[in-house]
DNA sequence: CGCTCCGTTGAAACGGTTCAACCCACGTGG
DNA sequence: CCACGTGGGTTGAACCGTTTCAACGGAGCG
């Protein structure tokens, strides 16, 4: 299939004018990941960006001991890996393939000299790190102000808002991974689930996780306490 | 003094031919601000976006009860508040004035009207969102990934590197401010500061720091752990 | 002088992590 | 078909860093 039709649909290049979408096509390289493969790593030198095309990739920090911090996990029609390109820098996380993906690859110079001709590409890209900006100071906000089962919360409200309001709803990513994206280890986020079912607030079973008191959620988002803990 | 030489210092602007920079200047609004001033509280409709020309400005989250964390304290020359403009949505954090200050103020349709027609505009924008990010991920690391000791060590080090090496250091910010900046609280700021004393990692007197031991608080800065605790 | 603001100190409480053990579902190979 | 190993998830107990609360000291200022 062309490229050109399958990047058509990804927001970075939303409103381009045929004949700018021919270009951008025309200096993208698909690449194919299996899962767990390496993107790249913290420190690689930046030659480039990417745009998930199908599958999720993983973008996160790791510290000296191991624990890692889960930046953003990139799902069909996003990109990651811009930085690098507009700071002549190296890569400053790492990124690997969490399912089975294709990405589409787009060569620094080239796709700067594209900037340079479009504006309109210029905009949109300025949208999309405008949009992750505001995602990191919402994360940012979470880490420092709100304790894990605030954290928790937030998380399980943004689902089932993103699920348009369904009551009931499944995690798609392990607890563990559950636990590293919200700044967290897999027995506290255990913990935390149990408690909150001990008081009436969710009923979790496996990856489905029923909401029974959403004000009470909301509540504990906002930077709320817990009830209480014995545990 | 005519706006256009005093923006064209400002590396958001540079590189911009003369005639550019004499149409961003005519779009931009002096706006002068006392010690303490709101420029725009989180939620606020995102009209535009300021630069600073002199002063300091704090851009900070807050939490229902009132603890803060601040994202980062823009000096002259640097820009806040793009992230509303690119978006299309309300400021995402509060800002006020640290210090006296004077701000150009950009209205956002007519700047949007202007990368439009300048590209290297749009890419000198680019880079300044694409390094706040970068900051941004690395602020989010050491909240997540290391204890406060390692963050005020990461801090120190900061520091000292951009005063160029000078073993001793001065801070200009407030205890209290570092605090927050480090998202932990003046106690415990006050409790670790004396622990590095009696270790011998620094000596700080006021606002004063004398840097005795660098590799030591280099280590703590990459996660490690403080040698050990009486308090 | 008395006020406030900032920084410091101490003791106690708390939330989260660590470490270890254990369970279960699953896939592999004998 | 079953033994085995593996990875994800859960639980308990001890531990540790940070926060909380309260009190106090000094600097700056009306």
């Amino acid at each position: 299939m062309d490229i050109a039709a399958r990047i058509a649909g990804i927001s970075l290049f939303e409103g381009l004018p045929p004949q700018q979408l021919q270009e951008v096509a025309s200096i993208a390289r698909e690449r194919r990941y299996e899962k767990g493969d390496v993107v790249f790593l913290e420190g690689d030198e930046g030659t480039g960006f990417y745009v998930v095309v199908k599958g999720r990739v993983r973008v996160y920090k790791i510290s000296p001991d191991g624990k890692e911090q889960i930046l953003h996990l990139f799902e069909a029609g996003e990109c990651f890996g811009e930085v690098a390109v507009f700071t002549g820098k190296d890569y400053p996380a790492n990124a690997s393939a969490e399912l089975p993906a294709t990405l589409f690859f787009f060569p620094r110079n080239e796709f700067v000299g594209l900037i340079r001709k479009e504006p309109s590409l210029a905009l949109n890209m300025l949208a999309v790190l405008s949009m992750r900006l505001r995602r990191f100071a919402a994360l940012i906000e979470s880490l420092s102000l709100k304790e894990v089962p605030g954290r928790l919360a937030a998380y399980i409200i943004y689902l089932s808002e993103r699920d348009k309001g369904s009551g009931t709803i499944k995690l798609d990513i392990s607890k563990g991974r559950l636990a590293a994206l919200l700044g967290t280890i897999p027995e506290t986020l255990s913990r935390i689930l149990n408690k909150m079912n001990r008081l009436d607030m969710i009923r979790s079973d496996g990856s489905k996780i029923a909401i029974l008191d959403r004000p009470g959620l909301e509540e504990l988002a906002r930077g709320g306490k817990m009830p209480f803990g014995q545990t």
